[in-house]
DNA sequence: TTTTGAGTTGTTCGA
DNA sequence: GTCGAACAACTCAAA
């Protein structure tokens, strides 16, 4: 019989966890879980994400506490912690499901050599991705750089293998270390509670995972491959933050997904365009893997060249909601209210920063990374690349979006902006995009005043997009 | 080595 | 109102 350490990463579920698995399978398991904020440095959790951890790591020692088992908490610097649980349980294995991420790849390699210094063995698994980073390469060995050809490799090579099951049980040990209490991490807000909106949506744990994971497949994936762009309809998976925290595994997604379509052949394309997304998520981590500063660093150094602007007011007035872009501050509001906002409008509000205002697009990201529940270094820092074109397949510089045009495509009825800038609720449809169109007697009709109950728009878009069709083209200019 | 086909998500303009 | 072309080449990945 072994005693094994259980290093809970971003892997915070039973089910499809090898870690868990094989701890289980050898005898007495030590789950754990480490906040070491100091070694994440600048990339440290934001506050929406802290707040998910918290509810998070409860559900997971319920559910571990279901098994007759439970979670020791304890904070600092992840090897020197890890090492005391080791000693003070006399575990002689220490097993844990990579971290990918550049600073806890660097954080896991020292533990396992410490730990192997000391005679205890240790066990890293693949828990958080369908194929993992470098393991899909080009036929001359590199890493892709655009994703179709990346996403065909992925889908030649061997499936993922099929879920793990949840262990039946966990075996405890006679005696459990000192665990500290989640409630002094101080991860929930202190001062003013803005996660109310939180709150009303959202389950974190591992059983809040699976019910939006079957609500999903019953109710929306047939309709996945148009109504995911629609952010007036609930036709996105919502899957994100349980997915970035390890509640649910793309394995069981891919499966899922898989015997779905094998039951309702109608829904195999639907399927696939999902499982395409789940994809979008690989290459992310691909490219972060082959390229660690990429939350940092523009991907195409001709970008750091661009004309961005310092404009701390401008900046705010995004944050804020406050652009008179009906759409954009509509997408800003769900952010900051709910922690989450529809892919499609993320799209919207990023391109807005980037093109209608040419503010950095790490300002965004750092935005991003703090209030959204499912702030995710790689995804996040990709996704802000590949808008600002200085990514990997990205978009070219010719696509600015028209936040109005966007708007009446994909919010026909402005369902989306009358919920999120109730101020504007009473407009018309066809006015509610681009509330200055109306007419002064319509905008009374409505309790409008621009300017005053709704702000006039910061830029206008013709004057925006030639400016940042200049600033593009300027970085074709020999440098100076 | 060279060649070839292709590349998530758009907008505007003019016929 | 609808449609096709222009917008800029450039680089990737494979043959």
């Amino acid at each position: 019989m072994s005693t094994a350490l259980v290093l809970f990463r971003q892997d915070l579920r039973l089910a499809d966890n090898p870690a868990l698995h094989q701890a289980a399978r050898l005898g007495t398991v030590i789950p754990a879980y480490v906040l070491d904020d100091a070694a994440a440095g600048d990339w440290r959790m934001g506050g929406a994400s802290r707040w998910w951890l918290h509810r998070s790591l409860a559900a997971l020692d319920g559910d571990l506490q279901r098994q007759g088992s439970r979670l020791i908490l304890r904070r600092g610097d992840f090897v020197s912690q890890a090492l005391d649980l080791a000693k003070r349980t006399g575990a002689n294995a220490v097993f844990w499901n990579r971290h990918v991420e550049p600073w806890a790849q660097r954080q896991e390699n020292t533990l396992q050599q410490t730990l192997a210094e000391r005679g205890i063995a240790t066990d890293a698994f693949n828990a958080n991705l369908l194929f993992e980073p470098g393991a899909i390469r080009t036929q001359s060995g590199g890493a892709f750089s655009v994703f179709t050809p990346f996403w065909r490799a992925c889908r030649a090579a061997p499936a993922p293998a099929a879920p793990l099951p949840k262990p039946k049980r966990l075996t405890a040990p006679d005696q459990w270390p000192a665990s500290e209490d989640l409630a002094a991490w101080r991860l929930l807000p202190s001062k003013t509670d803005w996660a109310g909106g939180l709150r009303a949506e959202w389950q974190p744990g591992e059983s809040g995972a699976r019910r939006r994971l079957r609500h999903f497949l019953d109710e929306a994936l047939r309709g996945y491959p148009t109504a995911r762009d629609r952010p007036d309809t609930d036709g996105t998976s919502r899957l994100s933050p349980h997915l970035h925290f390890g509640e649910i595994g793309p394995r069981q997604l891919w499966h899922a997904a898989h015997s779905h379509a094998h039951a309702h052949p109608a829904a195999a394309q639907a399927a696939d365009k999902f499982l395409s997304e789940l994809g979008w998520r690989e290459f992310s981590y691909n490219i972060l893997h082959a390229h660690p500063r990429l939350p940092e660093r523009n991907l195409r150094q001709e970008f750091d060249r661009f004309p961005w602007r310092r404009d701390a007011a401008a900046l705010r007035a995004w944050q804020q909601g406050r652009t008179g872009y009906p759409i954009v501050d509509a997408g800003m509001r769900q952010l900051w209210h709910t922690g989450w906002m529809h892919n499609r409008v993320r799209m919207i509000t990023a391109s807005f920063l980037i093109k209608h205002l040419l503010i950095d697009w790490r300002q965004g990201q750092r935005w991003f990374w703090d209030t959204l529940v499912d702030a995710d270094l790689a995804n996040n820092a990709a996704s802000w690349q590949w808008v600002a074109g200085s990514g990997a397949d990205a978009a070219p510089y010719f696509r600015i979006f028209n936040p109005v045009l966007q708007g009446q495509k994909f919010d026909s009825q402005g369902e989306y902006v009358a919920r999120w800038v109730p101020e504007l609720r009473r407009l018309e449809p066809r006015f509610i995009h681009a509330p200055w169109t109306a007419s002064a007697s319509q905008l009374r009709l409505a309790g409008i005043e621009l300017g005053t109950t709704y702000p006039k728009p910061m830029v206008d878009h013709a004057a925006a997009r030639s400016r940042a069709l200049a600033a593009f083209a300027s970085l074709k200019e020999p440098a100076p």
